[in-house]
DNA sequence: AACATATGCAACCGCTGGCAC
DNA sequence: TGTGCCAGCGGTTGCATATGT
């Protein structure tokens, strides 16, 4: 398929944005939203293209974007979350509310990540060491109050075995082993799922959201609607929540 | 103090799926 | 039904800053 360029590049700024660029684009989509972000910057006067203003404002200037370090509560939500899903950053934004898919992608690829790879090698230990934040650059006269510091996060290590398969088929399948896939080198004997876990939890779980859960087309691009999409990460994400709180338990 | 290297983050690039015509 | 446009997503890059030597 042909497909128009992403942007005129003549005479449209790339880089950082400056303060100034950040104010013009905040007023105009408080005035008039965002409904159209092709059109947006040349309505608003803003020399970028509509990109870069959609991706300026969903990670960076939204209102509701939760500045700030991760907090360790954050940080283990995630590796959870990536274990389940996979890099589906924008489906782990969705569940840390006023964190962005970038950021969460960010925060994975230079602390999570080697995180789960230090404690795989020494169960739980040297954590990488931090740096000082640095302060942020521009606009930061638009950040709102930031959040507390992360406390620093002890080593976790959430996986399963790795030769564990799910007794469900088809697209879900697919979503959690590419997820036990991109963990695989991280796996420990730390967290172990046995089949009874699954039989169980299964179970409980199809009663609980009625029938169909254990067919087909869960994660599938044809799911009925978008609820029910929904509906079906809830079922993941309470699964493995579950599959957490027993480790929990199974280790007092 | 100066330089080299590592780290963290903002932004860009290219692809994909959905939608309208 | 095919084509083109658009928004959104994930991977990657580039740069500023921190840290080490």
């Amino acid at each position: 398929m042909v497909r128009a360029p992403c942007c005129e590049k003549m005479g449209l700024k790339r880089g950082p944005w400056t303060a100034d660029e950040d104010m013009t684009l905040v007023a105009h989509i408080e005035q008039h939203g965002h409904s159209n972000w092709r059109a947006l910057p040349k309505q608003a006067g803003l020399l970028r293209c509509g990109k870069s203003c959609r991706l300026r404002w969903i990670n960076y200037l939204r209102p509701d974007i939760k500045r700030g370090n991760f907090t360790s509560e954050e940080e283990d939500a995630i590796i959870q979350l990536h274990a389940m899903l996979g890099n589906r950053w924008s489906t782990i934004a969705a569940r840390l509310p006023g964190r962005t898919d970038n950021e969460i992608k960010n925060v994975w690829h230079t602390h999570l990540k080697k995180r789960l790879a230090s404690s795989s090698k020494t169960s739980g230990q040297a954590a990488p060491k931090h740096k000082a934040k640095k302060p942020p650059m521009a606009a930061s006269a638009l950040e709102g109050p930031t959040s507390e510091p992360a406390s620093s996060s002890p080593g976790q290590s959430f996986s399963m075995s790795p030769g564990q398969s799910l007794s469900t088929s088809s697209s879900a399948d697919y979503s959690m082993a590419s997820s036990l896939e991109n963990t695989g080198s991280s796996s420990s004997e730390e967290f172990q799922i046995d089949d009874s876990f699954w039989s169980e939890t299964l179970a409980m779980s199809v009663d609980s959201f009625g029938s169909g859960m254990e067919t087909s087309d869960t994660f599938g691009a044809d799911s009925a609607s978008p609820s029910s999409s929904n509906d079906e990460m809830d079922f993941w994400v309470t699964l493995f929540m579950q599959a957490s709180d027993i480790q929990s338990l199974s280790q007092i």
